[in-house]
DNA sequence: TCGGTGCTTGGGAACGTTCCCATCATAGGT
DNA sequence: ACCTATGATGGGAACGTTCCCAAGCACCGA
């Protein structure tokens, strides 16, 4: 069983030195003569040598890792985003670490204690919890950090995700162009997560500069809730005598549209009387009856900026001004916010 | 901007030496005086001590990082083994380097270069490709691999994943039951992947030995060409004179699941009149109209079964005969496979 | 011919650990 | 009182790299 050979055998197999070999494999092949570089490529050949990752970035400090935390890898967003950062990374040559917390503050901790110990040279966090020491610390020791989607409390970081203005102006603009008159915007709890109160408040406001009528629900973890709250809002009478206009749900993100379209198939809604959009796209969302109106995401942008802000702070760590990246969705409208008379 | 503390500030701290920190935290404290172990605990909190895993993969070899090989990232099914994979992990106290390979042989021979450079102690890999000789250099140096769901060629090694004998036997038992009498198996195209191969094997054999009728068909990229399968399997006239019988649609897989509801709709099929069944359950399944009938895989299972024989194999690295860990579909039935009159 | 300049090449000291050994007490048996 | 076993502790040499520095050489202009 034939250990991996090291840089040493393969200057000796050279006939070079490990300095020599080490410039090879670090990219200096320029300031090697032609001839050195062909020795030891052939030596490297026959020997099947892999540059050992740890013991370089022991020495040089540089893993090559980049770490990045996802709130729920179950959460199809989440992994379309991975997808993108994953690619990115590859073109940059690093490679990643991926720690799922499970939207859990304390393994976020963990995780997070974990990637600083393999010494990551960045980290991109969806974060789960609140601001965090931990983090802090880490950013204090100069690590790049990039925020993605989820903003952190006093953690200074660029920020990666949706122009959650821009989204809500886009799904109420739609709504109201259809005729829906009435709406009920849906959305998990909001305390944790910056979206959700972003989107909540551009929901509110929003509703004002339309002259729309329009409230907010908070889903519990309970279909049976969701669905009674969702029944009274389809069911209560019109606010004065303004006859039954119609009425629409708006729901936050992806979760959020799969639990409201169970609730509406429980209450007997038709998709379309009754509007239904959401934010995120999802594969089955073509598939519900007249289909499902969802904003989509970009999501292999939002990876890629993600990855280039992160090398783009590794650079200038000198307190650059925190920036915003924010992207805008798509819409795609289906018959689910269509009035069929 | 401080740096990180290492051992040896800490032994110095704790007036110990650095062989007694290394000591306390390798989980070696019962072989230190509980004084010593204070003191160093102390120090290690004050100067926010945390063991640099890169010097302890370079001296040691354990690197305590295990590689996952995921052919498609954006696959649920992948994604909850990958969930079962890394809590199993973290309970053992391993990191996980997961990599999307896409599908993409080659990317896959990079990403075990890779992996192989950061000492990984184990890999699990759901594979893409061909056999492979990287991945046979790799074993041939003593590392744990072990598979999931496709096997690979010549490749040694323990294998988990679905009882595709079973599945298919679960489904087609289901639908006879239910009144079905002429299927068509829609799979992926079977070269690469084991399963599939399987899968389509037992289909042909259980149709036989159920008196069954039914046919395969291996589907292209195309939607189109898939829905004009579908629509000449469904209007074709029956074979003799027996009458028209309920005819059905096995779908090998989620993705195949999500193509052929797609080509169903396009068809105007109604859901139950013409059968539909898939491995694989999904979010969306309970939705589409009567409900989409599905073999749910233990993913969770399969994940932990994973890392559990690549311990397993790592401790007993001696010519152990491979395994193989098939688990269980668990049905459910929805309206997709009912029949009603 | 000489000092400088530019280029290729190599020696050796780190990097932060682990782990083999050595040291030094303390205790127990003769 | 002496030798040895036992247990706690520490010193120092690795592990496989990188990178500073220096050496060797050819060439140039004075």
């Amino acid at each position: 069983m034939p250990r991996r050979a090291t840089i040493i055998e393969v200057a000796l197999e050279a006939g070079a030195s490990k300095t020599s070999v080490s410039r090879y494999f670090a990219g200096e092949r320029d300031k090697l003569s032609p001839a050195l570089c062909e020795r030891i490529a052939a030596a490297a050949l026959r020997l099947d040598y892999r540059p050992n990752q740890m013991a370089r970035g022991l020495k040089a400090g540089r893993s090559r890792l980049i770490g990045m935390l996802v709130a729920d890898i179950r959460n199809p967003f989440s992994v379309a985003v991975l997808h993108g950062v994953e690619r990115a990374c590859r073109e940059q040559g690093l490679s990643l670490l991926v720690c799922n917390t499970d939207n859990d503050p304390e393994l976020e901790r963990t995780h997070l204690a974990l990637m600083s110990s393999y010494q990551v040279e960045g980290l991109i966090i969806n974060a789960s919890g609140s601001p965090d020491t931990e983090l802090q610390a880490l950013t204090g020791q100069g690590l790049p950090l990039v925020l993605l989607d989820r903003e952190l409390g006093a953690v200074q970081a660029d920020l990666v995700g949706l122009d959650n203005a821009k989204a809500i102006d886009l799904a109420l603009d739609h709504l109201a162009e259809q005729g829906y008159a009435e709406l009920l915007y849906l959305s998990e709890p909001p305390e944790r997560a910056s979206p959700r109160r972003e989107r909540l408040a551009h929901f509110q406001a929003g509703l004002a500069a339309r002259r729309l009528a329009g409230e907010a629900y908070t889903m519990s973890a309970s279909d049976d809730e969701l669905a009674r709250a969702i029944e009274a809002f389809l069911t209560r009478s019109a606010p004065k005598g303004s006859g039954d206009l119609p009425r629409a749900l708006l729901c936050a993100n992806g979760a959020v549209t799969l639990a409201a379209t169970r609730a509406l198939q429980r209450l007997g809604a038709r998709l379309g009387k009754t509007g239904l959009m959401g934010i995120d796209e999802l594969d089955w969302c073509a598939l519900i009856d007249p289909g499902i109106t969802t904003l989509a995401q970009p999501t292999e942008t939002i990876g890629r900026q993600a990855v280039a802000s992160l090398l783009a702070n590794s650079v200038s760590q000198a307190a650059a001004e925190p920036r915003q990246h924010r992207f805008e969705p798509r819409l795609i409208a289906r018959g689910s916010t269509r009035l069929t008379g």
